[in-house]
DNA sequence: AATGTTGTTGATCATTTGATCTATAACTGA
DNA sequence: TCAGTTATAGATCAAATGATCAACAACATT
């Protein structure tokens, strides 16, 4: 009746689970990887036996390299938020040897990788909606080292009497990351060049203000 | 030791709770309006218990108007989503006695009372988020109801070359909808006029357009 | 091959949580 | 005033869940 220890010799079946020793590093980055993923997926409320599985590995594992949850989603946190405004485009977009509107474009072109991606935009909302620090920094970073250059850019660019206000900014920065939202977060079915959209919103918004976009 | 049934006659605490008998209309109405806040602040995942407190009622209570925590949240669903887009919208968007700048304003101005209400914002993103059906079919009657017309008005009213896409009136949409956003979600401090930025949207995109927006 | 180290598992604990059940008390009508 | 109805509270259950711990086995070293 005792099948423990190594008396198996005669049923012959292997044992269920390959038990895989990985260096502490590698198991590690593989528990961030997949709670990334799964929290995404179902949000922070996901229970820990879920993502074990879905790894996986046992639940128990998971204590052994985060002492909580909490710790866990934390790494999760700066996985997904780390490295991902670059400092570079701050300096980018004040670069007045390239034209305002080529320039825009870069930064959105890049940009758009990120707000584009599923794990991020749905990370993001999770974490925004159960107040979590990071996005309050976040959207002010985003404020300051982007959004406040870029509105001084095209004011100085504006030819007409028109000028824009940071207000008008946050719209047009909204308008873009929506599509991020409907795709990811509510999941509407999305076959247009996200690229083109955020072409002619970017254009748009720059003849309002009479800065020449052809 | 026991001190189970009524042999409290000598310590004289009155009873703690006041125990109100409302009409069960009155009772689950109650519910719902708490049930609503509540989730809206915590989200789908919070507790009944937690919830009940709040009410001011006990748990078992929730239980007896509503038999299942899903029960529950599909009122509080249909509380929020129900009679949120006036079918007569439809109409008033193509009624070109009116000037369609007009128009659009006087649908965002009704609508933007919706958006940038916190219980509704939020309720709508967590269960977008939780994949609920109801969002998908919301954002289609979105769809269907309201851009599609405005986008044949919009074309019918361009008197230059260019004419918009749908994605482009999703743009439109999505930076008026991410100032509710911003504020209920992501819980920044707003401290213009929602009204003017919406007004400087909306005539940015008609003036793109070669619509007459003075 | 024998031994030591430690990454991993399975069982288990203590709370939490959705849901149930019985006793109680607030309101109603005669 | 008193009995009948039922809305409500409090205790409790069973499953779920975050976290712990002793035992095991995979890998390295000799």
């Amino acid at each position: 009746m005792n099948m423990n220890k190594k008396n198996s010799a005669d049923a012959g079946q292997s044992p269920k689970t390959l038990r895989r020793r990985l260096h502490p590093d590698d198991r590690r980055q593989q528990i961030i990887d997949g709670a990334v993923a799964f929290f995404a997926e179902v949000g922070l409320d996901g229970k820990t036996r879920d993502l074990a599985k879905k790894i996986g590995i046992t639940q128990s594992l998971l204590f052994k390299y985060f002492a909580t949850k909490d710790a866990l989603i934390e790494a999760v946190y700066e996985q997904v938020y780390l490295n991902r405004l670059s400092p570079e485009w701050t300096h980018r977009i004040a670069d007045r040897s390239i034209p305002l509107r080529d320039r825009i474009l870069a930064f959105y072109s890049d940009y758009s990788r990120l707000i584009f991606e599923y794990n991020w935009m749905r990370i993001f909302m999770f974490s925004g909606l159960a107040g979590a620090e990071l996005n309050r920094r976040y959207l002010d970073h985003m404020h300051q080292m982007i959004l406040r250059p870029l509105l001084e850019e095209i004011r100085v660019a504006a030819s007409g009497s028109a000028v824009p206000t940071m207000e008008d900014l946050w719209n047009l920065h909204g308008g873009i990351v929506y599509i991020g939202i409907r795709q990811h977060i509510y999941r509407m079915p999305y076959t247009a060049d996200p690229n083109e959209a955020i072409e002619r919103s970017v254009n748009r918004f720059l003849s309002a203000f009479s800065v020449e976009t052809a």
